[in-house]
DNA sequence: TCACCTTCCGTAAACGTTTACGACACTAAT
DNA sequence: ATTAGTGTCGTAAACGTTTACGGAAGGTGA
């Protein structure tokens, strides 16, 4: 069955009709449009991409841009898997398909996008592994194609946000390492112009200053999101001036490497050290149990696939009332690490 | 800029020598395609995706098809990401690029491949997490689409296949463990229809009849390729009957979890039990470190995209000799555990 | 009977490209 | 002076849909 027209031969009746039917048009005949609809589930008809999407101006798709390499924010395929199931079951509703689009490590993230965009890819795009400055945004924002980002960006144009709420989790870590009196607390953040370091750094340098504590900058550690990034952060850790006695990351993988550090330094994460992470489906399986802040992944897929459809005026009726943005908060799981 | 018109218009030739300029035929001034070229940079135009696949009946994409349950095959993102890697430098040689097609748990993956395939989605596929019979080959080479599976399946119809090579896997690991003097070794698999646990419980099979041994059905376990999997797996090992001393495992994920459960029943793996499995960027920072096996992921993108593109006409000339099959080699790295 | 409305369907244009074809100008060879 | 060839470009058809428009057939009310 090559398309619509062999179809609209078969069934002796116009293209158009057969159109009309197969989007549920009001102007045809019950009878006809059952005819129709049989035969192209028989002969597995489906509508060409290319004809359809050039005619309607509209692709029925909606892209979520990653990056490559696999190092970027350190969010590990769970945390991707269970976004995109809540993605996918918003637009399901809608008849739209979730694809991802890769951006090779070798290309330039700002001008991937530009050629999504002059091509004409999808009819809407999340953006995730959000940087300090981000051009991307620009180029959306120029384009008129919506957007939400699952990160902020100093780059931001008033487009519609959601991002995990690792101030409120800043907050929580400190008040709760300095109720255990802890005075010299050190944090752990990304290499690299990921925004979500900025963030975090500067909450926690509130948080403690709100306790008459400092953060000292050479207790920031930098480190690539995985485990011999945190391994490596966790010996710059030990030999830090000012031994601090806790330790806030925000990766999973980092937790790994660092749990390694320490242990082969003779040191015990809830004892000599505190240590303080993200959830990920691995942390209730190291030892000692990681303490840690856990997002409710897939409800967060399905706000961010909301909002975003709230902003295209095609969709935008089914959800009068999506927040535009909004800190999706973090449950604390209390462990034995700190 | 809108389109080729528009370009056209502001240069003042007509739309047929701008395409001709843009796609690099030969039938056009340089000076007139150093204009174009100069004034498509300035522009930012890109060809529009739907028009342009629709006159050529190509895309130009080629669709990694992925299941968004992230316990399908127990692959974390760092197997994916880096496979990604390896093919986008292939298919960069010529322009292509590479999307992950995203099916949803509450959608059957055979459908969606349909789905796909009608549409006109994508010039080639590549298939992963492939089962024991998957409709999806049949789908596929019906259609004529050219595609590649990674991993094989019952239902292969004669398309390209790379698989990791888990027989060779099999084979060292059970030698090994019978040089170590194991006579009972258990093995875990995953649940379901993913048809590399039927590859691999029957090259173990072979391994141990080899030896004189018997692979105990009781000793084959099952489990959901995550930690909890894994978890769950050390209890059930405990408690087999005829205790066996050493298990072979597939997943990573799988593994955090065992080792879990054998600490808290103070088992440690290398001492009391030997544990092997498949090499992932937190096995070193596993404490006993894992004895597993590493398959060179980068590489085995850059051989997958390959043999795709042997397959399609339009680029079979770069790739004269791509292997069509191939059992990808998983080296051998020397741990603690087993 | 006529006018008017409704229901259903066919016709054809449009979406943005690529490319086969032919036209034109010019050069080179006969 | 004719022919053939080369280099460059414009024209228009085609790709597979969707949809505005109009027409035919039938029903309804005056």
């Amino acid at each position: 069955m090559k398309g619509i027209r062999q179809l609209a031969d078969h069934l002796d009746i116009s293209i158009g009709t057969v159109s009309r039917a197969l989007n549920g048009k009001p102007d045809v005949n019950d009878e006809t449009r059952r005819r129709v609809l049989e035969a192209a589930e028989k002969f597995g008809y489906v509508a060409n991409q290319a004809g359809r999407s050039l005619r309607k101006g509209a692709t029925g798709i909606i892209g979520f841009m990653m990056q490559t390499g696999h190092e970027i924010t350190g969010q590990g395929d769970t945390f991707f898997m269970s976004v995109f199931d809540g993605v996918q079951t918003v637009l399901a509703r809608h008849k739209l398909d979730l694809v991802a689009l890769l951006c090779s490590s070798e290309e330039d993230p700002d001008a991937y996008m530009k050629r999504v965009v002059a091509r004409g890819f999808a009819d809407g795009i999340i953006l995730s592994a959000t940087r300090y400055r981000d051009d991307r945004f620009g180029t959306l924002h120029k384009a008129g194609i919506p957007f939400i980002s699952l990160g902020r960006s100093r780059s931001d144009v008033g487009q519609p946000w959601y991002d995990l709420d690792f101030e409120g989790m800043a907050e929580t870590a400190i008040d709760r390492l300095v109720a255990k009196g802890h005075k010299k607390i050190a944090i752990g953040r990304p290499e690299g112009e990921i925004n979500l370091g900025y963030v975090f750094e500067e909450r926690c340098h509130a948080a403690l200053a709100r306790h008459g504590l400092r953060l000292d900058p050479a207790h920031v550690f930098r480190s690539r999101p995985n485990e011999s990034g945190g391994y490596k952060l966790a010996r710059n850790f030990i030999a830090a001036p000012a031994q601090p006695t806790a330790m806030v990351l925000l990766n999973e993988a980092t937790v790994i490497g660092f749990y390694r550090g320490l242990e082969e330094a003779g040191l015990t994460p809830g004892r000599e050290v505190a240590v303080i992470g993200q959830y990920s489906p691995l942390v209730q399986f190291l030892s000692p149990r990681l303490t840690c802040f856990r997002p409710a992944l897939r409800d967060l897929g399905v706000a961010v696939a909301e909002s975003l459809l709230s902003t295209m005026p095609a969709f935008a009726d089914a959800y009068p009332q999506a927040p535009r943005q909004c800190l999706w908060p973090m449950n604390f799981i209390e462990g034995e690490s700190g």
